[in-house]
DNA sequence: TTGAGATTCAAACGACCGTTTAATACAATT
DNA sequence: AATTGTATTAAACGGTCGTTTGAATCTCAA
């Protein structure tokens, strides 16, 4: 039994190193991975001692668990906020507030509500136990989102191949832009600027919306 | 100096060491990463001393650098094979024999032209000191292949932005397609069939020329 | 003031890491 | 047979890893 109770106690008052250390693994997790990161370097960031990862957390995997939570919850909600707005418009429309919303937060490096992409891109080269979490409650809400709106433009059922194709299609472009330190170090212009953005989430919507309409004639 | 000549001399007349080693190497850097992987490991699969990778390689890094280097050049030969044959067919053509060939190799789980999407899967979000040259020789060559094909669907300049932007969206499409272990672990289907995978083919080429063909006629 | 529980801390544990060393085994040439 | 240069080997080096330990320190209730 470590401890449960917020921090009714503590040496000081200042804010609690719980509360550092998942602030600190957030950050270092997000940036090189469950196994990139010691236990000793997150420690370091929160000016915590190293046994206060075991204690709060039961170990570097729980903590890790308390990252993935608090940043698949950190997306959610900022889904929330755009896509409740967009829910009785035309497709068409729907889709374009889909990706103009999503590919800022994609490709913002210090957007909070993005970080999950960044834990993904290193569960996809090294899975950890929370794997499959991760797939259920960060990936597959955003999915069968699409997947209504795509069904809708193809006029056709939910679970028609061709609906999975064209959410993949689209989903694969937008988080193509999402940052990550291969690109930042190897290619010139990367990450792109606010302006150069707002145009590729232009061209992706009329690139999605041509190719999903030519699908639609088919089969 | 480390050792040049083939292996006129060795102590058993089989497989050089040094072969058998690029060989665990390539596997295994593959599939966990340069720093997913100790040269112990690599020494157990290739049945060889931990000292031998010093020897032959000049240590870890030398032999990723080998791995990599050995990698790139087998995708390279094997996209010659494809691409020169479409040589002077229309563009249409070309984006469609790009990736139909490209496609079921990107997906192959053992194709030995493949494997370098692997090296650069980890290289995304863990960089070695060999990020660079991956990107100069086995990136940009595919990405100017590409461009110079869409620049003729688009009747534009080739280094027009709409172009890159095309080209991203194709070849994210492709990319996404990759199996990876996070996929295999956390998706049911998956990694996809090979009759799929020939529909996925076809689905990519249709919905990405109905793109191109609307970006065409924008700005 | 005292006791109990929560929290922090320095130190140590065993395991693994990449690399080095020095001795040895081998084949080909003197 | 002796020498030379290449290749292999077991062992050890210093360092970092995640975790554990046990004592010290803190807050708060009795």
């Amino acid at each position: 039994m470590t401890a449960r109770r917020p921090s009714p106690n503590a040496r000081r008052p200042d804010a609690a190193t719980r509360e550092r250390l998942l602030a600190a693994a957030t950050r270092l997790f997000a940036q090189h991975g469950f196994g990139g990161v010691s236990v000793r370097d997150i420690a370091r960031a929160a000016r915590a001692n190293v046994a206060a990862v075991n204690y709060h957390f039961d170990g570097k995997l729980g903590l890790y668990r308390a990252v993935v939570h608090s940043a698949v919850q950190a997306m959610r909600s900022g889904d929330d906020a755009f896509l409740t707005a967009a829910s009785d418009a035309s497709p068409e429309e729907q889709l374009r507030t889909y990706v103009t919303g999503y590919l800022p937060r994609i490709a913002s490096t210090d957007d909070r509500t993005a970080w999950i992409h960044d834990l993904m891109r290193h569960e996809m080269s090294d899975p950890t136990p929370v794997a499959p979490w991760i797939a259920e409650h960060g990936i597959l809400p955003r999915i069968e989102y699409l997947a209504g709106i795509v069904s809708k433009l193809l006029d056709c059922r939910p679970n028609d191949k061709r609906v999975a194709r064209c959410v993949v299609s689209i989903q694969a472009q937008c988080l193509f832009y999402r940052p990550d330190r291969f690109r930042t170090a190897a290619f010139k212009g990367w990450p792109l600027s606010d302006a150069e953005l707002a145009a590729v989430a232009d061209h992706i919507v009329e690139f999605s919306l041509a190719g999903i309409k030519r699908i639609a004639t088919r089969q």
